[in-house]
RNA sequence: GGUCCCAUCGUCUAGUGGUCAGGACAUCAGGUUUUCAUCCUGAAAACAGGGGUUCGAUUCCCCUUGGGACUGCCA
């Protein structure tokens, strides 16, 4: 049976590489027909945040990641199901106290009285001896005795993992294959801190027992501590579970994917209006493919389709245009209704007056765009002359050498055309079409001389839709107004 | 510094001893077109280096180099 779990501190914003994981969990679990669950792993109290677990939640449900078991909303309430709670690591705390003490019990973990002082300079003197950092055992040797004394005389104290260093370890990654460790190196992690609390170690090897997590499927950066966690299951005489590390996700730079280099959470791409589908296909695909020429997926074709033997080990960069296209391939794909939909609020935030325009004025314009969206937030941008009067022209705008448009022929264009659409009443693009194509072959000059002109009168942009889609959106009156406005100008 | 992981076009990747090393994004060129975008066509672009093993290595092994992660009473 395979049972997937996601196991996120509820730390802040909900970053791109969980969604891959989460992403990567659910779609084992679901092509296996097993289960996914999330588990809360807030042993950190300082580092929890408020409204983060909520976060979790929203994301993922966004995404359409539904848990089988473990923390989720009910009724819009964060609460807990199956079988195997709490999922909570913070209610979970007795748990932990009772397995500890096994371990001390057999000797495999030991109380720590040094004092974060002490540690911190002894720290930075191996360090400086060129030394790896590693606790020193001082506590290691304390009697029961002593222990007993400190304990009741209240000194805080942590439980360190007593590392067996004589041994070497190998095991079997699903994704990196073997992976051997020498135990020589490892430090006496430490297991419960002062607060009582477990630190990942601990808890990780608990929790993922005792809910039957197979595979553990993480990070790469869990990949030094995997030995620690190895020693940790034998020492319970708990059945190893087999993990899967996965390859990390990496800036520009091929560093860890980190906020400093642009936006890392998952809700910064929602917000600037990224498709739930194009950023789940995108982010599959960093670091897995199908083996076969097929970039589009949805979710149901992944469940099929994916498996971790095809997950790659190098790290994967996370490159914004590649999503980007992603986006625009999917936008395109909406249909209209759809598109507006989506896009309103963007218009709506960037305080364009929507309700003042007819029925089908949005539809209308909308439709002239949405091939050159690539994702909802620039749509203000790509639209703005739509619901604004262009203030002013400057020449390089409305003149191009390269279409050979002069100031003549610009003024030719422009009042030849206000003539035209004076005398015509229907505005169908197609109607549009013929007309202005006959006047330029009337006053004998180019298309690109006349349109040109005339598009940059009527949007105020270098780039924009054609100028037939513009005028037919616009309507007679607004263009003819922006036309004549800008005659006057230049 | 130590330990571990990784290594095919700029990027995401296919490839599992014999391929003209394939695709996609990005780039460039051409076409469609009034501009941009879309769409279509095409081009340029990679096996990090050195040793082995082998009739033959991108592919297997070793070394070097490069990159990364970890090295917390964070996860």
């Amino acid at each position: 049976m395979i049972r997937t779990r996601l196991a996120p501190s509820p730390t802040g914003y909900f970053h791109i590489g969980t969604l891959r994981t989460a992403l990567y969990c659910y779609l084992l679990a679901k092509k296996n027909k097993g289960k996914f669950f999330l588990r809360l792993e807030d042993t950190d109290q300082k580092r929890s945040i408020d409204g983060a677990l909520e976060n979790i939640l929203n994301t993922l449900d966004w995404a359409g990641i539904n848990p089988d078991e473990g923390v989720m909303y009910k009724n819009g309430v964060v609460s807990e199901a199956g079988e195997m709670g709490p999922y909570t690591q913070s209610k979970r705390i007795p748990i932990y106290h009772k397995y500890i003490k096994q371990l001390l019990d057999k000797g495999n973990a030991y109380h720590c009285f040094c004092s974060p002082e002490r540690l911190a300079k002894m720290r930075e003197e191996q360090i400086k001896n060129k030394r790896p950092p590693m606790y020193d055992r001082k506590c290691l040797h304390l009697s029961e005795d002593e222990v007993r004394k400190a304990i009741e005389s209240g000194e805080p104290y942590v439980i360190r993992q007593k590392i067996p260093r004589d041994t070497v370890l190998e095991f079997e990654d699903l994704i990196r294959g073997k992976v051997k460790f020498d135990c020589s190196i490892l430090d006496d992690q430490v297991l419960v801190k002062s607060d009582g609390f477990p630190t990942y170690h601990l808890a990780h090897v608990v929790d993922d027992h005792l809910m039957k997590t197979n595979p553990v499927i993480r990070g790469e950066e869990w990949l030094p501590s995997t030995p620690k966690h190895i020693l940790l299951f034998n020492a319970f005489g708990f059945k190893v579970p087999e993990y899967a590390h996965l390859p990390l996700l990496l800036n520009k730079d091929k560093s860890k994917l980190s906020k400093r280099q642009g936006d890392v959470a998952v809700e910064d791409y929602i917000k600037k209006g990224y498709l739930r589908d194009a950023i789940i296909n995108f982010v599959v695909f960093l670091g897995w493919n199908p083996g076969t020429e097929q970039e589009i997926f949805n979710i149901e074709e992944l469940i099929d389709e994916f498996s971790l033997d095809r997950v790659h080990k190098g790290g994967a960069v996370f490159d914004i245009d590649k999503l980007n296209w992603f986006n625009g391939s999917y936008i395109r794909k909406l249909s209209i209704e759809e598109f507006v939909s989506r896009i309103k609020p963007y218009l709506l935030d960037a305080g364009f007056p929507l309700d003042d325009y007819p029925d089908g004025y949005m539809l209308k314009a909308s439709k002239t765009v949405q091939e050159r969206v690539k994702y909802f937030a620039e749509v203000p941008d790509l639209m703005w002359f739509y619901f604004n009067t262009p203030k002013e022209y400057d020449g390089s705008l409305i003149l191009n050498e390269r279409m050979k448009v002069t100031i003549d022929i610009a003024k030719k264009a422009l009042e030849e055309s206000v003539k035209l659409l004076y005398g015509i009443n229907d505005f169908s693009e197609e109607n549009l079409k013929e007309v202005l194509v006959n006047l330029v072959k009337d006053i004998g000059l180019k298309n690109g001389q006349v349109f040109w002109p005339m598009r940059a009168a009527l949007t105020g942009e270098k780039f924009s839709p054609g100028v037939f889609e513009v005028i037919s959106v616009l309507g007679k009156e607004e263009s003819i107004k922006r036309l004549k406005k800008c005659l006057e100008i230049i």
